[in-house]
DNA sequence: ATCTCCGGATGAAACATTTCAATGTGACTG
DNA sequence: CAGTCACATTGAAATGTTTCATCCGGAGAT
């Protein structure tokens, strides 16, 4: 059941066959439905593996996300699936887990497949995990940040969320509250960008406010223990009990929320609590949570349109120049952080 | 940069090559090291297209789910994900979306591709599009769901969770806090199996309690509309207003949670609420959601190791004897169906 | 010294496509 | 009528593996 069965059976050659199916307009008509006929009647499907081994390379594209259980990158995923089918490719979506090593793995099989490209966010902040694309020439497309990979004459194209201006409308709004003591709080994965720039945000939003630095302090809770509850003992231990909250995700603010009300402390009346992400559940949480919003769905379709672009343009060497798209997050107030009554 | 530069390179043929990539003891410790050596040196990965080429299948398998954006799914496409990596496999996820078209769409894809094997959850109830995998022998594990597809010579294994069973266990639990009217929601694809079971559990839970069959009434919402708006309007639209709502997923729960606040009515004071599946959101609704907890790892789990299983053994011809695994649900109480004062 | 065996290595076939130069066939032009 | 051109079709090469029958050289047995 191969293509010699179809072009035997229609009596034609497998170059014909060939043309039927790729390139139906330059075959004559009484052939061209002779041999779609057999293909019917045969039932006959051609094989991907072989038809990429003779092109070299394959028609889907590796997408790498740091954690499959987080919604944001659910949506990142249903915006690239979509973009990357409108021409003509399939998706292959694998979870890091946050784990360079998983990353690492998961990266050289999108080697072995030689996919057409990859959609990644890297786990490894220092995107040396990438250089194994560079080295085999498989197109990439940084997601949710941005690696400083020019010196070594790689670099890539990358979509990413001003963090930076995220961080800061988020504590902006706390402080437009009246808060004057706010508490950051960042779980696993502290270290990467996404969240260094969301902390550098909410300290510019207290300097520009022409506070203390003081005003806004990182909570670091032990990623091994359920980071909620954590967190808010952390909290309380503080000297000067904050009265506002800022989570590095969503993930972690509900976590936090839960642990809140498990220790009877109201929301927003006590502590207010600003999420990051605006995942679906924000808004159906036990108190709809203040989130900032990223256009997840967006990243995914717009990261995707590039990489297809890089990889029809990869042919002509030097005929790509690298862009960097960087969006616009926004605040959607919710009662989680709702206007409190001055002391 | 094939196996062939690889040869060259060490001195040696293609085939030892090969066999130093799979069969590393059946070659000469001198001969091992070095053709190592100039693999490391050259960078060379092996191409899988040409690999299952050859092999006539490929290392992956298809798994094709109902709705990526329901945690349910995520959590049993992780399980799969695990227990497939550790049989050496990658899993290919890809979303139906409930949409028998699309669901064609990816079954030919995954023919095309020649995977190992699929895990579908059918969004076409008849199984028919199942057809085109059974006819290109490839085998699949029917998850969430058990496809009647003995008559036609195929089968399947399948894993599921015993519906029927949930819905009793929902309803009676709401019929033991009192309730003696109750709605049932269905959202999309309220004709599905699963959906089906859920409802025929209700009704058998009034039944074995001695109730009237008028207890439990199905409401369908407009999927058109914002589903859980709709059905609170429905709701209260009802002669006999349900002091009681049993959801089929905790999607739909949480919409119908969110309606019911913006509605001003309380939970679980004025109207008790149960969802169904558990996910992970479901304790951290705006008040905790009773929900009916389903093992949805350990589904994917367990179908990727009977589609292992089936695949190694489709060599003896009828070396295998489909199986169909039912798992048991468990009811997780929480606030949404709290012991309510006596009126 | 000859035979047998065995670990190791080899070379070619097979896998299912795509692509491309070459070929054949009429039809139209000069 | 020869020449040219466009259109359809063909046949074979090329893609990168794996597998398997074969071969080689040396060690042990007779």
């Amino acid at each position: 059941m191969g293509i010699k069965d179809v072009a035997r059976e229609a009596g034609v050659s497998v170059g014909t066959v060939s043309n039927v199916i790729n390139r139906p307009d330059t075959v004559a008509r009484a052939t061209r439905e002779r041999v779609q006929e057999v293909v019917r009647h045969l039932g006959y499907v051609r094989s991907e593996s072989a038809r990429q081994l003779r092109a070299g390379a394959s028609r889907i594209v590796g997408l790498l996300v740091l954690d499959m259980g987080n919604p944001f990158f659910v949506d990142v995923a249903r915006g690239a699936e979509r973009a990357a089918r409108a021409a003509g490719l399939g998706v292959m979506v694998c979870n890091s887990a946050s784990s360079p090593d998983e990353e690492a793995e998961y990266l050289s099989m999108f080697v072995e497949q030689r996919v057409r490209g990859v959609l990644v966010t890297p786990a490894d902040p220092t995107g040396r995990d990438l250089d194994l694309l560079r080295r085999h020439g498989i197109p990439y497309v940084v997601v949710d940040a941005i690696v400083d990979d020019t010196e070594d004459g790689g670099g890539s194209c990358s979509v990413s969320v001003d963090d930076v201006a995220g961080g800061e409308m988020a504590v902006a709004h706390l402080l437009a509250q009246g808060h004057r003591s706010i508490a950051f709080v960042s779980g696993v994965g502290h270290g990467r960008p996404q969240i260094r720039d969301r902390w550098k945000g909410a300290c510019r939003a207290v300097a520009l406010a022409g506070l203390a630095p003081e005003t806004v302090r990182e909570i670091l809770p032990d990623v091994a223990a359920s980071i909620g509850a954590d967190a808010v003992a952390r909290l309380l231990d503080l000297p000067d009990r904050p009265t506002a909250v800022f989570c590095a995700n969503d993930m972690l603010a509900l976590g936090v929320l839960q642990a809140l009300f498990a220790a009877g402390i109201k929301v927003p009346e006590e502590i207010a609590l600003v999420g990051y992400d605006d995942i679906q559940f924000a808004a159906a949480a036990a108190v709809p949570l203040t989130s900032v919003r990223q256009p997840a769905a967006e990243m995914g379709r717009i990261a995707a349109e590039m990489l297809v672009r890089e990889s029809a343009a990869d042919h002509d060497v030097e005929g790509h120049a690298h862009r960097h798209v960087v969006l616009q997050p926004e605040l959607v107030a919710r009662a989680s952080s709702s206007l409190r009554v001055a002391p």
